[in-house]
DNA sequence: GCTGAAAAGCGTGCGTT
DNA sequence: AACGCACGCTTTTCAGC
């Protein structure tokens, strides 16, 4: 699983489809400049591959009642037990990321609550059981920044002999 | 401002399409058991009333040739710069997240990057410069879970006596 | 892999309740 | 606030290249 190959025309959809799922495909089409069946087998095509992995509407935490986020660096007894802990970790829907992590933590999460009470209580009583040695919480006070991972320049044609090296730099 | 008067057909509504945002609003309507013009309205209101931001397509960032992934704490030299610094972190798009917190670090972000070495780079070449004491770095093997914020369940209903026991059926 | 065309389905505005 | 209807546009499929 690495790399997809991607061409001009992927990029160029995946740029006018991240940030706008509702588009309609025929508008995409029209702006790439070939026909709606050409973008509706791209789609397919990328999510077969896996690039696309779903679609979301972006709800704002506050609106619906999450007043705090944190971010919790999670210390295991037995650091074998990563497999296991995510788990667990599935079945606790305010946690919403989890990832293996080098250096300081074993893990890393992150947490959306009602308020600091529902907070604590989730460290408290659902994480602590798990098995921590201990954790490290980084209360959210402020989201200032939330978007996508910028869609990368293809560079490359399909058709080349270079394997695609998905290289960045800037031009426009 | 704060926490939008939601009722259990909003909730209802948040349910099927926060994971699904292409799922046409004729087949929420039926799952509702009210018509598409309702559901229409409801998803225009919630957009004005600021509960929902947009719709995105979900990115593998393997796949599109993101590798690494980082969490990075930072420490200003002038912590009164938070402002100025979020502007410019807004301006390297690698930079996906942008957090204030409490605790350990002044800033926290989340970024992507195509390598370890393209990280690095991002964070001596842009960054440092923005007026940093120091950062704290952790790096993120594998995201085991990625997934939305659970929708809260509505317990009153809007100025109603009425129970609401609302069922979806899945139908094909 | 892309195209155009055709059929089925959907989004959206409006008048009504 | 929700309904039904109607129009135009979109999605999806498929033969043909």
């Amino acid at each position: 699983m690495g790399i997809a190959n991607l061409d001009a025309l992927d990029e160029q959809i995946l740029k006018l489809i991240a940030d706008n799922a509702r588009i309609p495909f025929l508008e995409v089409a029209r702006a790439c400049h070939v026909s709606g069946a050409a973008i509706h087998q791209r789609i397919q095509k990328l999510t077969r591959l896996g690039v696309l992995k779903g679609s979301q509407y972006v709800l704002d935490p506050e609106r619906i009642g999450y007043e705090t986020c944190a971010y919790v660096g999670l210390f295991l007894k037995d650091p074998s037990d990563f497999d296991r802990v995510v788990e667990e970790l599935r079945n606790i829907p305010e946690v919403v990321e989890c990832h293996y992590t080098t250096g300081d933590y074993d893990m890393f999460i992150k947490i959306y609550a009602r308020n600091n009470h529902h907070m604590l209580s989730i460290i408290h009583d659902k994480l602590q059981p798990l098995g921590l040695q201990r954790s490290e919480t980084i209360i959210s006070f402020h989201e200032a920044i939330n978007r996508q991972m910028p869609i990368p320049e293809i560079k490359n044609k399909k058709g080349s002999t270079e394997n695609m090296d998905v290289e960045v730099e800037e031009e426009e």
